[in-house]
DNA sequence: TGCCTAATTGCGCAATTTCGCAATTAGGTG
DNA sequence: CACCTAATTGCGAAATTGCGCAATTAGGCA
């Protein structure tokens, strides 16, 4: 695998690993939204959802569309949603691991 | 979403943002590897291979099976890859992309 | 022009991550 | 037992990340 690729990779995941990043993507799954309404619903700073924010553009997680005083923030590819849901995966297949180890004790 | 959810997702992708990781990973795609065969593919320090294979082993994305002397690391839920794969689609996306981009130059 | 709102940027410090080296552990073999 | 190999663990320094606060930018409106 070229270099290039795996560091893309590392960068993406990256992107992703953190709560509130994941957390403002979960937001942007329906609707799109300003920055100030992002802080609102997940009670943070701005500026601490701005720099969030910033490290999603910088993957092309999102992409803001600017309308009057406002910032509108959307995902771009909802291919990203697909890593999300995969992820949610596998935590139920840990769950029911956890619950099978239980069950036989 | 679940707080749990959340913190599982964020730590797993953690789990997958770093180039060496992203390379052991594909690595045992095919194979199970010793410790030491891998460190001989991708030319690291033993402790370092190690150190990474714990953070892929806390969480979950691969298991070491014991035999004699060494330690047989293999990858437990193919579902990772899965992961892998959209992220490699992703970053075909953004060449293309920038391809466009510049083809309109 | 000035003022207001929305958003970004810069700064600083605490917390975390990375990784090489040395020390240690666990199994196998003579 | 001693010795060797495979792997893990501990430590420490450099680098990176997280986030609050202050300052700044950009647009709209009177």
């Amino acid at each position: 695998m070229s270099d290039k690729l795996v560091t893309f990779k590392a960068e993406f995941f990256k992107a992703l690993a953190h709560p509130i990043r994941i957390k403002i993507l979960d937001e942007l799954r329906t609707n799109e939204l300003t920055v100030s309404e992002i802080r609102d619903r997940l009670s943070l700073e701005l500026p601490n959802v701005s720099q969030q924010l910033g490290i999603l553009r910088a993957q092309r997680l999102v992409v803001g569309r600017k309308q009057g005083n406002n910032i509108y923030y959307s995902c771009v590819d909802p291919t990203v949603f697909k890593l999300l849901d995969v992820a949610k995966e596998i935590f139920n297949n840990h769950l029911v691991d956890v619950k099978d180890t239980l069950s036989q004790l």
